[in-house]
Formats: C-alpha cells, structure tokens, sequence
DNA sequence: TGTACATCAGTGAACGCGCGTTCACTGATGTAC
DNA sequence: TGTACATCAGTGAACGCGCGTTCACTGATGTAC
C-alpha cells in the first residue's frame, strides 16, 4: 500500500488492463463478488478510480471481461483431462470431476458466473460449456449407452454437478465434507449414473434390480 | 398508491408486522433480492421507512423473517407428499420432485434461503431439511436397498435436486425446458437413481450392466 | 543539439444515487379521576 | 359527564455511507523541426 506506483511507459497502457483484471479475479477470490467494485479495484492496483475507466467503459464491462477469464480457465481445466481416456464413460466422470473439483476451487468464481447476471457473452459460455458435456454425452450414446434424449440427459447431469458445486459453496466451509477430492468423485459418479438412468421412475423393485 | 392507509387500532400495531413480511414476499417474488429494500417495503405498504422499525430491528431480521416464510412453506409442500405411498423409494422421488417443483415455482425465494448470505435459524432450517430427506433415504435401507452411507447418500441427493432448481432459475425463463412439470420428475428420478446408484465410478460395461 | 508540441497514462475533486438508519415529533385513542 | 394524561402507531426530515461515474487538469515522454 506505501511506496507509489510506476507509471506504464507510452505505448503500454494496456499493461494496466491485465493488472486490473488480474486483481479482480484475486478480490473475487478473497472477498466474493461483492468485494468486486471499481473502487476496489483502483486502490489494490494503486490507482484513482477514473483510472479503470481508461481500460473499461462500465463497470460491468469488467465484470464481464473478470466472467470471460474464468470461462476460459474453466474450459482449460475442462480439456486437460480426459484426453486419450478411450471409455467414453469414464471420459465423462472425469469430465464431472473436473468440473466440480474447478467449481470447489474457485468458489466465488464459480458463483460470478453462474449465479451473477448473464451477460451475452457469458451465456454464450455457458452454452458452450453445455455443449461440450452434449459431445461428452454422444460419444457414450456412439458406444452403445442406450441414452433416450442426449440433450436431455446433458441437461440432468449439468444440473446433478452443478448442485454438486453449488450446495457446497453456499455453505460455510466447515460444514463441508472432510475430503473434498472423494466428494467430487462420489458425486460425479452419481451424477453420470443418474443421467444416464433416468427414463424410469424409481421404485423399490427397479433400483433393486439396477442394483450390480 | 393513492388514497392513504388506515392506521392500525390501538393495540394492533403488530398486523403491520404481517402485511410487512407479506410485502417482502411478493417484492421478492416480483423483482428478485435486490427489490427487498427496507424503503421498498415500507413504500409498498404506504408508510414512511421508520415504521418498519416498528417492527424489524434491522433489515436483516425482515430477511431473516422471511427466509423462515419461504423454510416453513417449503415444509408444508413436503409433508403434503408421499403420506401413504408405501414404497418408499418412490416416496423418496415424490419428495424430491416436490422440492424441485417448489424451487422451480418460487425462484426468487428459493435463490434468497440457498444463495443468500445464511443466519444461524436459517442453516437450521437447512439442517431439517437435510435430515428430512435423509429420514426418506433411511425408509430407503430399512426396505433392503443398499447404502453405503445413508448422510453420504443424501448429500448427494441434496446437491443433485438443488442442482436441478438452480440451474434454471439462474438462466431466463426462455431458456427453461416447455414442460418443467416433466423436467421435474425427470430431476428427481435421476438424482434419486443416482444417489443409491453412486458407490463405484462408472464406466461403459457397468453402466451397460446397470441398464435395465 | 535544442526546443516546441502532440500524445497519453494517469490524478483530484466532485456529482448524484439509493441505501439503512436515527431522532424528534404528532395525533388519535383508550383510561383514570 | 367532562377533562387531563399516558400510550403508541406512525410521520418527516435528515444523517452518513459506499457506490459508479464525470470532468477538468497534470506531467512525463517521444517526435518533428
């Protein structure tokens, strides 16, 4: 907080663009989407406030550039795994897993995205990541899974990880189960076998039956 | 909005109280958490903003008051169900689509007990209602199916209904599945599937096992 | 080599806004004498 | 039956706060002559 600032040399005003961002995932982080405000912003870069309105037009422009960021690191995380995973099956679990163990990570991220106000842009995003479960889906479909509807079943599965995530972030920490790691692949688990069984209604006799 | 408001008799000063929650319920439903301002309130129900003070020592006890509407009416839409239906496994779904149908049906409420910051008698409620359905997943063991964990199963469960209620609710309305009654007893079959069905991670020859 | 000038990354002070909250006051009503 | 008084549901005006945003200004730096 002491000591000043240097000033970015001529050319390089932009630098101060992605210190901005930058500081506004690490606000996000510490203190949750309401600690995100322009003013906060300036002071932890060490900079007016106006300042910020020399890279961003609003402030929900910076919102909105803050929710691309955590998309694409999303997507990142997303496409790391599951490469040369030949079960289609397993390829989606580990999918899920990925995908709550991101959410777990980055609470308050995840709560920017999904739970903010959808700008265009982000709903683009989350209609892709929709889509990049869909083709995780059909690959199983390709394989032999008997799925009646893939969109459908990609549907009941991105809602079974989201609640997976979003349960757990709305709680305090301590209520949390002791490892997270397990959870993550408990609830990926049931969230894969859930999708894909979800034509019946479930009764005592026919969960007896599915049972291995 | 015209015409003046007939101030209560002598000792009723505490039917303001009622109508002031009731207020705040419907400004919740119409305009989402942030049009739940004291001032809102107070407008909405032709008084000046001091006299909610009457009443509600803060803004968070009027929050708080209403969280406790929106636990109790959640209850009573549970215990309607699955009274008398002896299978308790479909006992179980019934409950679950109750819940989804329930969050489904009052986003804004819903979005304000789960996303909002939690007070102590609001995790309580959280808490009955966590116990609540692990006593239906308990009826679940008691029939024979096996379960590993019975708290385990019904985090998972609880994390797969939530998931289903709010991933729509934060999307627009277009964007919902045409028949959310379908939606719903879909969700709950696939969590309630998936949550018994979760022990060991799944792959394409146990999903292929599993299928009826 | 020196100087005038355009560029541009930032500053400093202020704006209006809606919010939660406070405080002194009012005016109708039931009650005691 | 009339009057003084305590009660209490509400009013009206104002407070400070943090916020997003605006506007005129500054001062270092590269460039043209």
């Amino acid at each position: 907080m002491t000591g000043s600032r240097v000033r970015a040399p001529k050319g390089q005003g932009g630098l101060l663009r992605e210190q901005l961002l930058d500081i506004a995932g690490q606000l996000l982080e510490d203190g949750g989407p309401d600690a995100l405000t322009i003013r906060a912003v300036a002071t932890s870069a060490r900079v007016t406030p106006p300042a910020v309105y020399l890279h961003f037009a609003s402030k929900s422009e910076l919102v909105h550039a803050t929710c691309l960021r955590v998309w694409s690191s999303l997507f990142v995380e997303l496409e790391a795994v599951s490469r040369a995973v030949p079960d289609p099956v397993t390829a989606l679990h580990e999918t899920c897993v990925s995908y709550i163990t991101f959410g777990l990570r980055h609470p308050s991220q995840y709560r920017l995205v999904m739970d903010g106000e959808a700008t265009e842009a982000s709903r683009q995003n989350a209609d892709a990541c929709f889509r990049y479960f869909r083709d995780k889906v059909a690959a199983c479909v390709d394989a032999g899974v008997p799925v009646e509807s893939p969109t459908e079943t990609t549907r009941l599965l991105c809602s079974a990880v989201h609640g997976a995530v979003s349960l757990l972030i709305h709680q305090e920490r301590d209520m949390w189960p002791p490892d997270t790691a397990r959870y993550a692949d408990r609830a990926a688990s049931s969230s894969v076998h859930g999708a894909l069984l979800s034509a019946s209604p479930p009764s005592l006799s026919t969960v007896a039956a599915l049972r291995v």
